[in-house]
DNA sequence: CTGAAAGCGCTTACAG
DNA sequence: CTGAAAGCGCTTACAG
């Protein structure tokens, strides 16, 4: 790797001191009340000599790295990618990098990923927790590391939050099938403590129970290790019992896909055999038979919020944990 | 934020110097020769005192940070973004992270992001190059930065590369549709001067002529920042034609996604009406009408082969340039 | 077997 | 108006 430009090249080159260069390359030349003429001088020989500043050393020297870690389950799921897309965009439109992180919704990954984003001198952390993450979550936020959560938060742990409201969107996605004409319906959602799933299966229970409609046993729990298998279970249990369903809510991306390939393999048409809903986009919903409706989160605006959030932090804004739940749109109805 | 333990702390703690803790830490007490016993309680008081090492000061003094910096032109694609899963999934294995950044298939934004990441000091790089990127990339290459292109290459730039082989994959892409009975068989390409696309081209040309069916007219190149509208008017003179084609390969990702959602707009019935073929997995390929073919990259190899390669450069094994060029397969063939 | 010292590239009080 | 010095947290020759 060829040798890099530091301070000390230019300041040699100029013949003044790594104080002065450092002063007036930062634009506090008027604070080192240093003559325009040298700053020009330094400024020009900055450029020509193609110094850029070692960010490492800086962030050593400064104790912050204007860096932000972002932690998300599965950087390779649509809705997630997405995020971590906004995030990325809008955090380096305002000086910030970002490092993603994958858990894999492993509780130990995440713990593991946080150290390691530590030992990298991240500023602070917009985190989508894992399931039993609370224990990492908590150590951060008593350290008084900067943290938002994002999509999921926990009753216990008083921190910033950006999320939708998923009761209520729960509970109107469940309303867009019962206007459809479904009389028996349906949840596919992950066995879950986190109370963004419970707050959909509320929102759910919620609409139904209005209107005397609720089953319990139409209530599948899934889990993410071997969502597959219980999805075709859970479907085929659905389908095949005296009173079928007629109408199904899928809780997730992941599972609306995994749910949808096995209706189709089922032969079961869409939505002609059964109505579904499903939460966040994916390019497979406008391109199935039908559209299929979804739940669409603000994605923009609640990776610009978690950013705002975060930085307010950083910079010391006394804060309180402030939680925000946007509202979500349901797309691809039909007229 | 909590001050963290560093190095000192524990040296002061024991009353030994901090050489003696750093080497102990590192592994290296044999080359200190510390005594068993001292390494053990150094060791054991790291422990207890929750001491990790920060991994800025690490990476200033050794000048190297054990970071591998990749740009993607859009990691919220599905193909990039498992990429760039796969890719951080290895190398954390291999105990390197990753920083992923976007170009938006931008050649001025490559350029600040790669001066980003060399100002971060990542160790080497992985790059989607953009279009006109060849200057950025060349640079790259002149200074003995570690480098890998992923997925496209230059004709002029001697460096490593992994990729799959494009020309064969577009040729068995298009024999597919031939084989299906196509007769006036259409191309959706960007147009790009990147040898990849060139050789999903060419491919394509060279299938057709074999079968003395090829037709110049009926391949249409769209820009990718117009994507949308240009593919509609693509289509729509691909369908109007007084010999309207029958099939259509599209070259990438989201020239397929936009086709199929503007041929199921049109009531245009795949593959009854029409046969087509993508490039590169999507969820949305399972769950169309029909299940659509397309050519599937092997993501999980080229991550792999990459992050091998570049850690081979960076490891400072002597390297020619290495040029991999894998094969793919076409998925989702009818019976 | 172990310590003292230098240095990676910065920034920031301090002194003049 | 500007320089000398200290220090961020490490690692590594060097000296004993």
């Amino acid at each position: 790797m060829m040798t890099r430009v530091s301070l000390k090249d230019i300041a040699q080159e100029i013949g003044v001191s790594n104080a002065t260069v450092s002063l007036v390359l930062n634009g506090k030349e008027k604070e080192g009340r240093v003559s325009k003429e040298l700053a020009e001088r330094i400024r020009k020989k900055a450029v020509a000599m193609n110094y850029h500043p070692n960010a490492m050393a800086r962030a050593l020297r400064m104790g912050s790295s204007n860096t932000i870690g972002l932690i998300v389950t599965d950087s390779s799921n649509q809705f997630f990618a997405k995020l971590a897309f906004r995030i990325e965009e809008y955090a380096d439109s305002l000086g910030y990098s970002v490092i993603v992180a994958n858990s894999n919704e492993n509780d130990a990954k995440m713990e593991r990923m946080i150290q390691e984003l530590k030992n990298r001198q991240v500023d602070g952390f917009i985190i989508i927790p894992t399931e039993n993450g609370q224990g990492s979550i908590n150590n951060l936020v008593n350290s008084k590391v900067p943290v938002v959560l994002l999509d999921r938060y926990f009753e216990e742990i008083n921190t910033h939050h950006v999320l939708i409201d998923n009761f209520k969107t729960s509970r109107s996605a469940t309303e867009f099938l019962i206007n459809q004409g479904c009389k028996r319906i349906g949840l596919i959602i992950y066995k879950s403590e986190l109370p963004h799933m419970q707050e959909r299966r509320n929102g759910f229970a919620e609409a139904l129970k209005r209107n005397g409609m609720y089953v319990p046993a139409f209530i599948k729990e899934i889990n993410y290790q071997t969502i597959e298998e219980n999805i075709q279970k859970a479907i085929d249990d659905l389908l095949t019992r005296i009173d079928p369903v007629d109408g199904i809510l899928f809780a997730s991306n992941s599972i609306a896909i995994h749910s949808l390939k096995y209706l189709m393999k089922r032969n079961i048409n869409i939505p002609s055999d059964m109505k579904v809903i499903g939460f966040d986009e994916n390019d497979a919903f406008d391109l199935s038979r039908e559209p299929i409706p979804f739940v669409q989160q603000p994605i923009a605006e609640m990776g610009k919020l978690s950013v705002d959030l975060i930085i307010k932090q950083i910079e010391k804004e006394a804060l309180n944990p402030t939680h925000i739940e946007l509202l979500a749109d349901l797309q691809n109805l039909p007229n």
